[in-house]
DNA sequence: CCCTGTGTAGACCGAATGGTCTAGTGCTGT
DNA sequence: ACAGCACTAGACCATTCGGTCTACACAGGG
């Protein structure tokens, strides 16, 4: 990991945010897991728990960014299409959470899911992060030649498809959810032929008569 | 709602729950929510929070089966397939969600997910009541004439989209994903009837040939 | 050499948490 | 009338929570 202990707050905030949620984690948990004292972590974020949250959020999102982009660029270079690109961010997010449980992903919505009333600040920043990954779709999906609504609602479907996945998952204490979201998300690039061989069709059939 | 003491700490635990997650939810709100003091539910729930939230997944499981089968009934009477039941059953936990923020639904994943560390207990319960719905699932598939597999997929795949959205819905505080996830499951329809018209035309040209 | 600023350490605090316990209420059958 | 019972009420408890505060370590500049 990262030797400053900032940064050693974010990451093991991230990490226990995302296993527990925020109100199942402590903060004597995130000092104990990164070995740090209280007195640094409010020198830190002033804010305490709050802001370590939003930065762990921040971080997490980051992550997911990056999980986007080498997703793209590998199928890019195998000359796959986007939706091969989803299929492999896919199987990458499933092939960590078989590894190391649930590491590494479902950043946003677990990390920032403050119990109880409506919290603005976190549903702000949750909305922030939820827009960059929208960018990055478009802007992803625009290198492979898709319209914008084209590249965003596939990451969009597999985003929910995982997101719901991966909640089952750790609620069953089974990696069944996450597997067969792999294989729902296959079937999305079966889907987009089919479709696009029917409209095909139907030109032709308008064509011809 | 109902009246005996019970039924009453049931409904506000099963509510509350949902909306906050097991860790966020005070004992003392479900009190004060239930009209119930302590000594009553320490009688009732001699376990208590535990046993409360246990209690509270079992009703809202049962919520989510009587769902199903009330939309599948509907599709049937209406001359429906199987996939139009679930894009009924889905519109039916928007509109709810639509109407009283996240009311009813989203059932064991919410309400059994303790913080931290693998608790057995509640896993077991979830994978108890995750096997209900398959095989009500199963069953009601078979009514349309389904395999059991093509009964079951569809539905995980449903359960999985709308897992996933009410998440994002919560944390955004926006319906919005909510409401393209009953457009992704419409969709579902399509693809069904695509695969199939594909893999007619594939027998068609096998018989040609 | 001290001074100042950044960062660390951990004792400490009030509030809230889940859970226990005793007293009491009102209905039951006898 | 009374004993037995299921149930309710709420004071009470130990623990843990997030957060504050003071003391200290140790740089670099004067």
């Amino acid at each position: 990991m990262e030797h400053s202990t900032y940064q050693k707050l974010v990451v093991a905030a991230a990490n226990l945010l995302r296993q527990k949620g925020y109100a199942a984690t402590g903060i004597s948990d995130i000092l104990k897991t990164a070995g740090v004292t209280r007195g640094s972590l409010y020198h830190h974020f002033p804010g305490g728990k709050r802001d370590l949250a939003i930065a762990a959020a921040r971080y997490s999102a980051e992550l997911l960014l990056d999980m986007i982009e080498a997703a793209c660029r590998k199928a890019h270079s195998e000359g796959g299409d986007y939706h091969d690109a989803m299929i492999e961010f896919c199987k990458k997010i499933y092939a960590s959470f078989e590894k190391n449980g649930n590491w590494r992903f479902m950043t946003v919505s677990a990390t920032l899911q403050e119990g109880g009333e409506r919290n603005e600040i976190f549903s702000k920043e949750a909305r922030k992060h939820y827009a960059r990954i929208r960018m990055k779709a478009i802007d992803e999906g625009g290198k492979f030649g898709l319209s914008a609504e084209a590249s965003y609602l596939p990451l969009r479907k597999a985003m929910l498809i995982l997101e719901g996945s991966w909640l089952l998952s750790r609620v069953l204490g089974d990696t069944m959810p996450m597997r067969s979201a792999v294989k729902f998300i296959e079937e999305e690039k079966l889907f987009h032929e089919l479709r696009q061989q029917a409209q095909l069709q139907i030109s032709h059939d308008e064509t011809l008569s």
